[in-house]
DNA sequence: CCTTGGGTGGACTCGTAGTACACCCCCCGC
DNA sequence: GCGGGGGGTGTACTACGAGTCCACCCAAGG
């Protein structure tokens, strides 16, 4: 898909930084991963942070994506189903090989001036997704939907987290179980 | 209560780092802070990195510290009281003008390789809280206290990312309630 | 007395981000 | 046919921060 050689150096860079962190990764790691030399690439970005811009908002697209085939896919077509199938995203997400946190998250933790641009990018990134939950939660029905998008963007978060700093235990049990006892508790899950 | 020289520099570091993050904080700074040489300092500490090693092992002990004190403080004298009060930990831990996310998981994301010591100290230290949990959660009488402390540690988890990555919402009431329901749902909430 | 621990200062190395310059080549449009 | 622009090369440069080295200082204590 990377069509033009200022996507395929904001992909691989991405991949790297993801892996290794930011600080880890040289430049010239970069690109050597896509066969370009420094003044090329100069060229195309003004500095190696320019990278995590563009990086990361490619993977926004493909993040959004990935959450609303998943949640069709496996939530069938009534919002209230989609809504559990938040779980088996994240489930895919924590499932990977390669999987290191969430990218959003650790980008805004590596730059962590609030003005950062790509702290910035990170956090909209994060707000899109929870706006994504919400309009599902409002098509569920559910009580409060900004509250229930935000306990189960809480959940996501926690996952992710839980999963990749240090844990044994199974981390998708316990998101799916909260999951569920929060949309049951804001979907009318008692219609009295 | 830093004493020494060592540890007032392991605690000026942690900080900086924690505030700005390791890769924008230069050691001349922390030097500054605590007002000595870059020559005296290399006799205390072996490279900048030593200085994380530090600064989180004493961070650990005031962890540890903090929710043994504020659980007992909020929760009471009974096991279930004070798995409710871990949220008031993480109100008060979030309710500072300087929080900035949970320091362990800022480290771990900061040093990502797993072989990493500053990554490796800070996933211990996480799962040293998530046993104090455990504990906590086994004397409740929960039915899988395990569980129920990985979905705990979990929604902490949760809340301090949601927190600290620009999120609107109320965080803490989502975290309370997703630990009501969680330890209602375990703790003989519903005594048949 | 003189050794040891903690301290100073300054000059150094080295790695990496980023710049500057001179050059190449290919395509497209006038 | 040719000229210009986009994308590419290589090399040599600056700037800055981590970390080293060396010579020195001073106070406390066996």
């Amino acid at each position: 898909m990377p069509a033009t050689t200022r996507e395929k150096l904001a992909d691989a860079a991405l991949r790297r930084f993801y892996r290794d962190g930011f600080r880890n990764v040289g430049i010239d790691q970069v690109l050597a991963d896509v066969g370009i030399s420094k003044t090329a690439f100069y060229k195309h970005f003004e500095c190696k942070e320019d990278l995590v811009l563009l990086g990361l908002e490619r993977h926004d697209v493909e993040a959004q994506q990935l959450f609303d085939r998943v949640t069709r896919e496996v939530g069938g077509p009534t919002a209230l189903g989609r809504l559990h199938a938040l779980i088996d995203v994240v489930e895919q997400i924590i499932g990977d090989e390669e999987f290191r946190g969430c990218v959003f998250v650790n980008v805004a933790i590596e730059f962590p001036l609030p003005h950062d641009p790509a702290h910035v990018a990170a956090a909209n990134s994060k707000r899109a997704i929870e706006k994504l939950v919400c309009d599902l939660a409002t098509e569920a029905g559910a009580d409060d939907p900004a509250a229930l998008a935000h306990e189960l963007c809480l959940i996501m978060e926690g996952a992710y987290i839980t999963r990749s700093v240090g844990c044994e235990g199974d981390t998708i049990a316990a998101a799916r179980r909260l999951a569920r006892l929060a949309i049951e508790s804001r979907c009318g899950g008692r219609p009295a």
